[in-house]
DNA sequence: GAGTTTGAAACT
DNA sequence: CAGTTTCAAACTC
């Protein structure tokens, strides 16, 4: 382990493109994917490094690539992607609109192009050929949809090979740019100006071809997808080049591949530019200059465009992503998708790949797109209930790594991200509705982007960060490191390219010194949130590494030595975490698993927005001696109350005391058996009122608190606790609908062992949370682009959609799952969770009897910590029910029977509940939920 | 910035 | 599975 191997390491371009096929195999089997979605590998870093290991983590990529489909779908009803791709396309713009944008785009393009020229000449960097540019730029936005993907690359191919193979150069050479503009932000930002400018061109060839290919799209929805959105990104591109933003237009043409890779969120329409200019932390800087000019004619077209590109192009960062995609397409593409995706990543970028790699890159952006989405989600809930809805759906990834954690404190960027992947998700018919969303959004973003850094202190972005909280884990985490990690992971691409290219760039990296590394880091973690590891013995290679340990890439933040954690490296990379993977398969599982219901409930009570109690660390701590109270916890670090999986000694957690989480476990085991029907309704009212309300989980966002912390979380958790027993649960309600294997296990989870149950609530929570924010959105914005079960469109479709979640092994837990209870869940007909509206209603109900169920239905892998809790069952938090620990036990045994009949009861009382119903009176209705909740349970 | 403490990860 | 070692982060000075 310890020593990657070296031959690997010095992986050029064709030793990325083996490592994607090598790494592919592994993908492949389901299994891995949905281990691999499981794991949170995603973006914890992301943020800058957006860069995740594609092949490693099979399991995102199972997500991704449903998440992508939701994104392109969320506009169409329909579940199938293509379909949405259409309808998508038709609804931002029709075909002629495109032709007419990629007319102007061309003349514009040609204008900025003439002038990028010029600038180009003056940039060192840029070697590309404006090609080059082009077709990265096309990858990017074709992204997700292989046959845009394809027919760019027949495009491409037609007009000239030679214009690929610039491209694909040209990518490497904007990475290069990138890396090398680090150092001279204004080289940068010519190098990016001139890439625009070759993007522009491509745009305009793609354009041109678009106009042609956009029907082309029925191949794959997601072709259609990045058709529409090359048309308006040219569009807006024009537009701003119209207005002499070229450079900016240019850059974000450039950005949006680049940006969207880093940081997919509004801010990479500006940071676009700024992105290529700099590192994260220069885009925050030059963001607002840019961004001001862009933003608000720009932003939304732009971010929707670029959203969907970015999307794409984390989706090949990132694996991820892919596993939710995975979910949305087809479980089984998903895998070699996934491992396509990777591969086209690296190899397209740096080989120029065939068309198939295209197609494979494409596959990925969708995947990436999913990711994106659902980290859109998961913070679009928390800023934007309605809009929330729409993301939530997909919520790839509940878990969260703490690195990503951590990392989520910048909420601005995750939010960013998560818009641009809501935007994504909202697919084209939420383009333009998620224009305005993602205008918002983008506001929100850049504000957040301006404030991003101040966004860790300042509440106002408290939404931001209640987002972050929320996804905590999971999306808004992953969302925030996504836009740190993308920075860090487009650098790391770059460098690849540049290494494939140069073998200096990987020089480069490590050249770095440490001491800025640290820099970035320690600024990153505190400020940005993007946090670096320092490894020096493990080379980056061990779960001891976060950046390893969260699936991406060490970047320059890093001070790590003898890294392999690179893109260069990629097949050594991939090849140790299998060998962690196949030891554990959760190892890169997202650490901290949200429950979706806890948002509300913890906001409501407090007011405060803190963390989401609710939120747990899949395995637990095992503090003797930091009490919880300090970052040596890992439920601590990631703002979580310590759950009955925890082996803590002399729990002091702030977020929440395992001996809370206990209570709230017995009184939710109690509940399971005595709960009954009429807690489960008390629930649903609770849910109903709050949860219910799309605008609630919007205000989750509350959460922020992440930062706060443990001020007001561990009221807000206990209270979430006493509505929700366990967070668990009330993810794996929300789980349900998507990855149903809670849900629907909640179902079935009745029997199972609390322990298991809650492990595989937890780890599906999270999940279950986005899923439950998607839901919401999907209810009422649109169907979550990425998971079918996202999609919602209709009640109805929920309930598929949900089912079709469970199918999926959405995250990480899918893959757990699969190895323990999950699967059954999965398999059980989520129905009940069928009817998304009742999402809410699932996450109330989870957050009472489902969580309670959820708890005792928690897979095994989840349960790691959970023994205890059964045990601990006596007091009830709120002193109401406070059964013994007999739920546990009936669970397993007697009870099961009717906990079951009481949790399928819940269930199905969800669906019916409304859906979204206006919650916002978070505190009042949360409370009065709470105590009718509470009543319910005594009444029990 | 160096050294210590801490707890997770890895190893046996 | 438990105990020990290794590791890197967090913390303290």
């Amino acid at each position: 382990m310890d020593s990657p191997e070296p031959s690997k390491a010095p992986i050029s371009s064709s030793s990325a493109a083996a490592s994607i096929s090598a790494s592919s195999p592994v993908q492949e089997s389901p299994f891995s994917n949905y281990i691999s979605s499981l794991s949170p590998i995603k973006h914890d870093k992301v943020p800058h490094v957006a860069q995740g290991f594609l092949g490693l983590n099979s399991p995102p990529l199972v997500f991704t690539s449903p998440h992508i489909n939701t994104l392109r779908r969320p506009q169409s009803s329909s579940v199938e992607v293509s379909q949405n791709g259409e309808g998508d396309k038709k609804n931002i713009d029709g075909p002629g609109s495109l032709e007419r944008s990629v007319s102007e785009l061309q003349q514009g393009l040609i204008t900025d192009i003439k002038k990028e020229d010029d600038t180009k000449d003056s940039v060192s960097v840029q070697p590309s050929s404006s090609s080059g540019c082009v077709d990265e730029y096309l990858a990017d936005p074709v992204e997700a949809d292989c046959a845009n993907s394809e027919y760019f690359i027949n495009l491409n191919c037609k007009e000239s090979k030679n214009a690929f193979q610039s491209s694909v150069n040209g990518l490497l050479e904007t990475k290069n740019l990138k890396f090398a503009g680090k150092n001279d932000v204004g080289r940068e930002i010519d190098a990016a100006q001139l890439l625009s400018g070759q993007s522009e061109e491509g745009l305009e060839r793609k354009l041109t071809s678009h106009v042609k290919p956009v029907k082309i799209e029925d191949e794959q929805h997601a072709g259609q997808v990045k058709s529409d959105e090359c048309p308006e990104f040219g569009s807006d591109m024009f537009d701003l080049s119209s207005q002499g933003k070229e450079c900016k237009n240019l850059d974000a043409q450039k950005v949006v591949e680049d940006h969207e890779d880093r940081c997919d969120g509004f801010l990479q329409l500006l940071p676009g530019s700024l992105q290529r200019v700099q590192e994260y932390e220069d885009f925050a800087e030059n963001f607002e200059g840019v961004a001001e000019v862009t933003v608000d004619s720009m932003t939304n077209d732009l971010e929707a465009s670029e959203h969907q590109r970015g999307m794409s192009r984390r989706c090949l960062q990132f694996g991820d992503a892919q596993p939710e995609a995975t979910a949305n397409c087809s479980s089984s593409s998903l895998a070699n998708d996934m491992i396509t995706s990777r591969s086209v990543a690296t190899t397209s970028e740096t080989e120029g790949l065939g068309l198939s790699h295209v197609d494979l890159s494409v596959i990925s952006r969708k995947r990436q797109l999913v990711n994106l989405s659902q980290l859109a989600i998961n913070m679009i809930p928390q800023h934007y209930g309605e809009k929330s809805s729409l993301t939530v759906s997909k919520p790839s990834g509940i878990g969260l790594h703490l690195n990503s954690i951590v990392n989520a404190i910048p909420m601005g960027r995750g939010g960013t991200a998560s818009m641009k992947l809501a935007v994504d998700s909202m697919g084209i018919q939420g383009i333009k509705s998620a224009s305005v969303m993602s205008c918002q959004s983008m506001e929100n973003m850049q504000s957040c982007s301006d404030a991003f850094e101040k966004v860790l202190a300042a509440p106002q972005d408290g939404t931001l960060e209640a987002k972050a909280c929320v996804i905590p884990g999971s999306a808004a985490s992953e969302s925030l490191c996504t836009m740190e990690s993308i920075d860090c992971q487009t650098t790391l691409h770059r460098k690849r390219e540049l290494s494939s290219e140069h073998g200096d760039s990987n020089e480069m990296f490590n050249q770095q010194s440490p001491k800025k590394k640290r820099k970035k880091s320690s600024n990153s973690t505190d400020g940005e949130g993007c946090k670096r590891c320092n490894c020096k013995k493990t080379k980056c290679l061990k779960l001891y590494c976060d950046c390893f340990a969260a699936g991406i890439y060490c970047a320059d933040p890093c001070s790590c030595q003898g890294c392999f954690n690179r893109p260069e490296y990629e097949d050594t990379v991939l090849e140790t975490r299998q060998q962690i993977e196949s030891r554990n398969p959760l190892a890169f599982a997202p650490k901290i698993v949200q429950p979706v219901t806890e948002f509300p409930v913890t906001s409501r009570e407090d007011g405060n927005w803190k963390t989401p109690s609710s939120a747990r660390h899949k395995r637990g701590c095992n503090c003797k001696r930091s009490m919880c109270l300090k970052k040596y916890c890992e439920c601590y670090q990631a703002n979580v109350g310590c759950s009955i999986g925890c082996r803590c000694e002399g729990c002091k957690n702030v977020f929440g005391k395992k001996e809370d989480y206990c209570v709230t476990e017995e009184i939710v085991n109690r509940g399971g058996g005595e709960i009954s029907e009429s807690t489960v309704a008390a629930k649903k009212d609770f849910l109903n009122s709050d949860l219910c309300d799309p605008h609630y989980l919007t205000p989750l966002t509350p959460s922020f608190q992440c930062s706060d912390h443990g001020k007001n979380a561990p009221k807000s958790r206990l209270l979430s606790r006493r509505c929700l027993p366990s967070p668990e649960s009330d993810l794996t309600v929300l789980a349900k609908s998507p990855r149903s294997p809670r849900t629907s296990d909640s179902n079935d989870m009745l029997l199972e062992t609390s322990k298991e149950n809650l492990d595989v609530g937890s780890y599906c929570e999270g999940i279950n949370y986005n899923n439950a924010d998607v839901l919401g959105d999907g209810c009422h914005h649109t169907p979550l682009p990425n998971h079918p079960s996202i999609i919602l469109g209709s009640t109805s479709s929920k309930a598929r959609e949900l089912t079709s979640l469970s199918r999926f092994p959405l995250g990480p837990r899918s893959g757990c799952l699969s190895s323990g209870g999950s699967l059954r869940w999965r398999s059980s007909p989520i129905t009940p969770m069928s009817s998304l509206d009742g999402t809410k209603n699932l996450q109330g109900l989870d957050s009472d009897g489902l969580s309670d169920i959820l708890e005792d239905d928690t897979p095994e892998i989840l349960k790691d910590t959970s023994t205890p809790n059964k045990s601990v069952k006596t007091s009830s938090p709120n002193g109401k029910r406070v059964s013994p620990p007999h739920n546990l036990l009936q669970l397993g045994s007697s009870s099961s029977g009717p906990l079951r009949s009481g949790r399928k009861f819940i269930l199905k009382a969800v669906p019916s509940f409304p859906p979204l119903t206006p919650c916002i009176d978070l505190k009042g209705s949360s409370n009065q939920n709470r105590s009718s909740c509470q009543e319910n349970s005594s009444n029990d």
